[in-house]
DNA sequence: CTAAATGCAAATATTTTGCAGGTTA
DNA sequence: TAACCTGCAAAATATTTGCATTTAG
């Protein structure tokens, strides 16, 4: 089943309405890679149709959250951004605190650590919804440092 | 040394100057407990004096973090919380998404997993500055799955 | 036809900033 | 005294909400 079937299926089983709008997000997103803020969705949806307001984009990504389809992550920048899920599955996120890159994790690296997580504290780490701060190879490197320093500027995430 | 005196070395260190609302501010902070945000600060620190206003509130934070005495985490529900870290060092916490509820892990649960990590990834997770979102053990039960679900609503985090 | 969805604008909420006046070293 | 800090108010940002109108089913 394709994302929009899932979708539209949803929708039916809880009374909600396919619309234009609906149909219009879910295939910008289809478009675009990684982590995207409200507003790169808003202005790529835009450029099909002008009159899409924020609040339908903001409407629209909170609906397909959920669904499932989509995954909201605070990198701490005040911005929200979403990442379409779909059929992938979920993605664990590293963000470079330093050059603000973004890496993915393959899941069975959480795996263990997931595992132990839930062993020590009976706390069930979301990993479907998990971004981890810290500092790539380059920005460690570029420091000179071995350890990352504590005194960077931002917010620590979740 | 105190905090209080390793926050006026840091200050003096830099040109900068010891005030009574900064004094205040870290006093208030070695008397609250866990992840706090703004808001409660600020209240606390105007019933020592009423007059001392947000925006000192937040600028004394952005010191103290500066200082590595306190850090900062996004909950995810667009208040950042802050926390004195002072002497005890970083913490790591786990936020349930079903109650709210924050938990501290020690840092040793945590080092075969950042070790790991640095290891596939050359990335150096900020331990100083992260908080795992998830679900607790109570909130697993009463939801009798296994798996967490995907659906909740509310940011990932990071 | 009817409930649901949209666009618009206004409201919230949080954090930041400019600046005049007060304060620390 | 000179640079720094503060309080105040206004600005900037991100997100939410109320409501009249439109639209999907």
């Amino acid at each position: 089943m394709s994302c929009e079937e899932f979708f539209l299926d949803q929708l039916r089983a809880r009374g909600f309405r396919m619309t234009p709008q609906r149909e219009i997000i879910l295939a910008v997103l289809h478009g675009m890679e990684g982590l995207v803020t409200v507003e790169e969705v808003h202005s790529r949806v835009q450029k099909v149709s002008a009159v899409i307001d924020v609040s339908t984009v903001y409407r629209t990504l909170d609906l397909l959250q959920e669904f499932g389809l989509v995954s909201c992550v605070d990198v701490g920048d005040g911005q929200h951004r979403y990442e379409l899920v779909g059929l992938r599955g979920p993605h664990v996120h590293l963000i470079c605190q330093g050059c603000g890159k973004v890496m993915a994790v393959e899941p069975d690296v959480m795996q263990a650590f997931a595992e132990r997580l839930e062993a020590a504290k009976g706390f069930q780490i979301a990993l479907d919804r998990l971004s981890l701060p810290g500092f790539c190879q380059d920005c460690v490197a570029s420091k000179g440092m071995s350890k990352a320093p504590s005194s960077r500027r931002g917010v620590g995430l979740i």
